[in-house]
DNA sequence: GCCATCACGGCTACCGGTTGCACTGCGAGC
DNA sequence: GCTCGCAGTGCAACCGGTAGCCGTGATGGC
């Protein structure tokens, strides 16, 4: 027990000569306040500097008005911004986020799921790692909202990789590239098969060749490894999985002596700031993060509100074309 | 076909047959509670599943067990591995992380800290953009550290990276370097000058001579722009101020023809996991996030039980050196 | 002019813990 | 044998809101 002895609701209704259930009510539903008496309210609190207390309304309704966000890790660019626009719209939501970080463990993911699902209002989980039993059950227990996986009809919020990989793929082909390679990702990423269904696609329709490696981890590492695989396979274009493979890519490439773009061109199918600034400038697909951030609170408001939260949400990503994807040859 | 209707301590003490209070003190309190009666509460209370509910804790001991934490940016990678420190710190006391970012607005940082101060246990801020005044009021009305700021005596965790260029500089002028260059980084920067400072006393105390370059905003392309003036400032390295400075060095020396390290060496005063795969690997300090992480909380963690916080803990940095420095000539 | 209606706002019981205080036995000290 | 003390536990008052129920006075319809 500090000095820090805030104005509370009875104080207030007390100046106001009111009943405390008065001052409530003057706040959660003015309506039911005569506006007279609703501003003078009003007004002694704000003059009193009265903030209601959130854990106290928690404790009556239920709410705490936290919103948990868990994510594999902090390394990975993907989810700094990610993370930075879901605070943004929890704020404006007049809500708090607490996150969990499961350094890239499905076990450690799923322990902190367990405990923040008590505390919280709801959850969103982003690039989940745990298995679709796991997630279904505690969706049935607490609103959960997925970004970047979906699980049934679980509320999700997706980003079309596979439609941005087309868009590279089309935009490499239609420079007139014959055989292109993908980098895969880690072998559990559930991102993969419908990236590399797409490509296929793409390919066959236009009679390219397409040739997947990998998969390896989503390391710089491995991508300088793998690079040499690349430069062994005959082809003209690289996609890679993220913006570490390319990191990785470009960094082998070069001391194998294989130029970018002159020999072989390369893009990344997740954005980094520094892609812009290195030499070449990297093609990349943008991803619209922000507003996966924003769709997935939305997406949890209306879940919390017990409203239908909608179909999975789909967002497209968009193709920047930059220095180091060129015409063949 | 249960419902979410979490049992609570008073669904234990009647199956248990004691108060609500023994059951309180059976958890809060053991000593209080004869053995044999502890251990059937606390047998009864696991068997049904009895999980306190923090909000209800919170209301009657005013404390939430929640830590705020205020980061400038999550771009930066700065930032990444210390949330992540931080998340786990806390979570090894049992407490969560309510996570806000200012987006690099001292304005918004301001706001965000007035809010979270009402409503957590205490306020960890990183590389805070307020001012001393704002930030000293803060920690008299909620326990408050600080990591990498100084103010006064405030508690706050701070990592030496005055020392730490020193060792830069050591290292080059034991290689031989007669004339350095250091970049320095945004002009209201609260790192730079005791950097400068300890810079200077090295170059004196060896003859060499020091270059101060820029101030300059924390940005590739302003590094890259920055170049420019270290290629004709004749000198033989260069220190930049922190990753982003340093990526655009190497883009734009190297577009100037000017060859790292051969020509010109180059070493940069914070880490980057890019830095040891670049052609060439850049020497860096390795920041000690994941202790100053640990360190911040710890710290909070013992102001928040009433005792003394300590001296502001200061961790060095760790010269990493790679092939971007060498002898010059 | 009387009663039904309704807007307004007070009273009070929660929510689920924590904690000060009172009560009960039992063992020790004299 | 009678206090005194203390360990062990129950009772009830909080913490600061929310919300259901009810009383009151004014209003309007007949």
């Amino acid at each position: 027990m500090r000095q820090q002895k805030s104005v509370s609701m009875a104080d207030v209704a007390r100046v106001a000569g009111v009943a405390k259930s008065t001052v409530s009510r003057a706040f959660i539903h003015p309506t039911l306040v005569a506006a007279p008496t609703r501003e003078r309210i009003r007004r002694i609190a704000d003059e009193m500097g009265f903030r209601p207390s959130r854990v106290a309304r928690a404790l009556s309704t239920g709410r705490t008005g936290l919103l948990g966000l868990v994510v594999p890790t902090l390394s990975n660019p993907f989810f700094g911004p990610l993370v930075a626009a879901v605070q943004q719209a929890a704020e404006e939501e007049d809500r708090q986020i607490v996150l969990m970080i499961s350094e890239l463990s499905a076990e450690r993911e799923t322990r902190l799921i367990e405990r923040l699902s008590s505390e919280v209002d709801g959850l969103i989980v982003a690039t989940s790692l745990c298995g679709d039993p796991f997630l279904r059950k505690v969706a049935k227990r607490i609103p959960l909202v997925l970004v970047d996986r979906r699980v049934g009809r679980l509320p999700s919020v997706l980003i079309d990789t596979p439609s941005g990989v087309a868009a590279i793929a089309d935009h490499l082909i239609g420079a007139g590239h014959r055989r292109l390679c993908y980098v895969s990702g880690p072998p559990g990423s559930w991102a993969d098969a419908p990236r590399i269904a797409a490509l296929r696609g793409r390919a066959e329709e236009s009679g390219a060749d397409l040739v997947v490696a990998g998969p390896i981890p989503p390391t710089v590492d491995a991508g300088i490894e793998v690079s040499e695989t690349v430069a062994k396979a005959g082809v003209t274009a690289v996609i890679g999985y993220n913006s570490a493979t390319v990191l990785g890519l470009l960094h082998g490439l070069g001391t194998q002596g294989v130029r970018v773009p002159e020999d072989v061109s390369v893009a990344s199918a997740d954005d980094f700031i520094l892609f812009q600034s290195t030499k070449p400038a990297v093609t990349v697909l943008r991803l619209p993060l922000e507003e996966a951030g924003h769709a997935a609170v939305g997406m949890l408001a209306r879940l919390l509100r017990g409203e239908r939260p909608g179909k999975p949400v789909v967002l497209g990503p968009e193709l920047l074309i930059r220095e180091s994807t060129r015409p063949p040859g």
